[in-house]
DNA sequence: TCACTAAGTGCTCATTCTACACTAATTAAT
DNA sequence: ATTAATTAGTGTAGAATGAGCACTTAGTGA
């Protein structure tokens, strides 16, 4: 056993990074946007939007900023869930990984600058092989996903602003990949009490017509501390 | 926007450390247990046991390391739940700080060693101001255990061997912090089949005697996959 | 006006949760 | 030996929640 040092200086430093894992969602299910590496190790395979934390920065602003520079998206909630660190994770050098998870609108998101990095949204289903340990990220941030949907309405940032009770059932179904009772699904859904229906109705999806909700984020917030648990 | 660099060599290294809040339960209740740092800066406040991460090691095996060191512990359960990185957390140099918790057993412990290191266990009601941010570590490692709590045995990891069922009881209101329901919660505990009734009775805590129970690891592994959910 | 499509809506039964109080066993004191 | 004291141990009923299931309605296009 080593003696504990009691100076900084003769400590060793290591690169610290941050991963990102994006999930959005649209008709066809859940996705996630992954790049194609533009510079070595692995350059031209599929990864995770990841960048290096500088010295002045928090790992929140870090992942914020990777984000932003991927995507151009801003405000975006984001989580941290996890930090790899086996040694020899990044063949290149020794770096530690935290990771984050974050959930965009695809709509929203700005097709520009994911064409400049030539990032693409995949089917979950249908990911590629990722770099390092990118995977192993990936299938924990679901995990994680899947909890946080069960405890927090995070599902609502994967859609539009104003979205129909069918398109929420599907995304529910997607993020915990098994079919839910439509008519226990949306009682469940409206004793939450956080959804507001809109007087407009989506003609898009059926020749009745579907309502709109849109979410209430003050009578969310207003019953924050009741910490509800969904049993979908 | 900065641009990404290609290279790892232009890229800032920082300081990274663990440190371990260490749970422990007796007769009185859920404790921490915390060191009286014999260095600089804040020597002599209180703290988390905490290291710098070494370049050949991963984090999980630095916190073990770390958790050793402190404690002669080996082969905890621990585990890693966030990683804080205020710039300004540590007043001396940048240092990120990934935390980990372990559960263990305060009977088991090395009292040699705390000695040694003046570590001392500390009621969670009445734990000092700690150095740094480890206030909040310890606080959302609260929150941490008792999300665990609900969803994996976690509990028995602070019990002796052989326990009561008050015991057991006891535990899990120390850690949710609320009052439980004798009858219900026995049968709840018992449903999830796991634990064993030994043929020996704990003469100590009453003058009829209660039985013991141990942790039946097999049974529990057994069910993994289940995935069981315990609503207390 | 008919055919088609998805929307919208309740009920029943099964399971789980919650609240609640007495008897049993043993020991210590007299 | 009897009594007092203490904690262990045990069951039920009513309430709430969860799960499974099918028909009617509205609107459009042919």
């Amino acid at each position: 056993m080593t003696k504990m040092l009691n100076n900084y200086n003769s400590e060793d430093k290591v690169l610290l990074s941050v991963d990102c894992i994006i999930f959005g969602f649209d008709n066809e299910g859940l996705k996630i946007l992954l790049i194609k590496r533009d510079f070595e190790p692995e350059k031209g395979k599929w990864s995770l939007m990841g960048g290096f934390l500088k010295k002045d920065e928090s790992l929140n602003k870090a992942a914020i900023r990777v984000l932003n520079f991927y995507t151009g998206l801003q405000d975006i909630y984001m989580e941290q869930f996890y930090a790899y660190s086996e040694v020899d994770r990044d063949p290149v050098e020794r770096t530690i990984s935290v990771a984050y998870y974050a959930l965009i609108n695809i709509e929203n998101h700005n097709a520009e600058l994911i064409k400049n990095y030539e990032a693409q949204w995949f089917s979950i289903s249908k990911m590629p092989k990722l770099i390092f340990d990118h995977n192993e990220m990936v299938s924990h941030a679901m995990r994680r996903l899947r909890y946080r949907t069960s405890t927090k309405p995070v599902g609502f940032e994967l859609l539009p602003e104003k979205f129909t009770m069918r398109q929420l059932l599907e995304l529910y179904e997607a993020v915990l990949d098994k079919n839910l009772d439509k008519r226990n699904f949306i009682s469940k859904i409206n004793s939450l009490d956080i959804l507001v229906k809109l007087n407009e109705k989506d003609m898009l999806s059926s020749r009745k017509g579907s309502y709109l909700y849109k979410f209430d984020k003050e009578k969310y917030d207003a019953q924050l501390l009741n910490h509800f648990v969904l049993n979908l």
